[in-house]
DNA sequence: TCCATAATGTGAGTAACCCTCACATTTGCA
DNA sequence: TGCAAATGTGAGGGTTACTCACATTATGGA
């Protein structure tokens, strides 16, 4: 019913107990590398909750002390994912004086992060959403592309010496970037979300007047 | 292991048995209907493949004999969904003939699109990945927002004179987007991931420097 | 009309897996 | 040393997607 889904009542609980004694933090660090080598080698899906415990050496009881469900392990790999790449970001980011250094620093940051992507079959894992059907993405790919080709058509157009396949690139890249603007939006409440995708148009229109 | 996922390697079978008499076709149709209802109400979620069976006035079995898995059903009601938002979009970009022309098009399709996903709980529902886990969407959402804190305050610093809410709401749209292009990035073969990236890149640093 | 064959329908049952809970063991501390 | 709190255990409960052996209905030719 409600349009907004508000942005998370509490912060989520990660661990269900607070590892007090050095033995628990220890544990709760060997269940996150087991985790995150199940995830590389199979998947989230595929991971068992029992697989995690016996690799761990634990018994199924003691995981569940420690993680409330089995999405709250996969929350604190990505958190843990996304403080990294935050820090890449600081980093990239802090004496950053003028455009032109914008230019040089935004390039590095996002070929880093893009980076982390590409070398991290957990977070691609993880970023797709646990448990996400594989089906289902290929479908939204397919409409990105479908899509995408209807707003080259016009763009070709309109532009008829510029580059075809950087138009194509360009318009698929929009339309889809265009559904997770939408997704972002409806994800935060109405009114800043309407903004979002104002912030889009604005920005994808001045792309395409610029070629 | 594989970087790449390919991007499906048969079209996914939709439908179990060709319905071919009458009567099946109508059955489809009626799952198809029932389902909407179902995650209208609660979510794709908690659809239970029984409740669907039982609401269409068919046996679980029956059910099974049209649709291979639960995915199935979400599958077909997303790409009915697609095939609805690229019809307006067809419509909208049929005739347009010049830059001033797309400016007034492209706009009213988004708006148009946008105002799909809010009416419908159905592709919000499907849009987020059947069983996407409420609390990881939050991390992400929460990863967005501090990411985009960071390139706030840097854009802050380039432009003083700027609006400071929609700088603040620009940096968050180019963060969050940030990852939904690496997400689109890794779903397509390496090249043209890679390419995506950056015509990404460039976009987004022709809005920065445009302000 | 009647029957053989194919198409379609049925639902109890299976398998898989997340998570709980009643009880055992260990640790920290006075 | 002894007690209370913290931590550990794993068999089992409960849910749910999906199967399969068999029943029923439709089709089309003799």
């Amino acid at each position: 019913m409600e349009p907004t889904p508000a942005p998370a009542e509490d912060t989520p609980t990660i661990t269900r107990r607070a590892p007090t004694q050095q033995r628990s933090r220890e544990r709760v660090e060997r269940i996150l590398e087991v985790a995150s080598a199940l995830i590389a080698a199979t998947g989230s899906d595929a991971m068992r909750m029992s697989e995690v415990a016996e690799n761990a050496g634990i018994s199924i009881g003691s995981l569940y002390q420690y993680f409330p469900d089995k999405g709250a392990i996969l929350r604190t790999l990505a958190e843990r994912y996304n403080a990294q790449g935050r820090e890449c970001i600081e980093a990239e980011l802090a004496d950053v004086r003028d455009l032109e250094g914008m230019r040089v620093a935004f390039g590095r940051l996002i070929d880093i992060y893009y980076g982390l992507f590409l070398a991290e079959p957990v977070i691609r894992d993880i970023w797709f959403g646990m448990q996400a059907d594989k089906g289902l993405r290929d479908v939204e790919l397919e409409s990105g592309r479908l899509n995408g080709a209807l707003l080259a058509a016009v763009l070709k157009r309109l532009r008829p010496d510029a580059d075809e396949a950087e138009l194509d690139r360009s318009a698929f890249l929009i339309m889809s970037l265009g559904e997770s603007t939408m997704r972002l939006a409806i994800s935060v409440e109405r009114a800043e979300g309407d903004a979002l995708v104002e912030s889009y148009k604005h920005m994808v229109l001045r792309e395409m007047e610029a070629g």
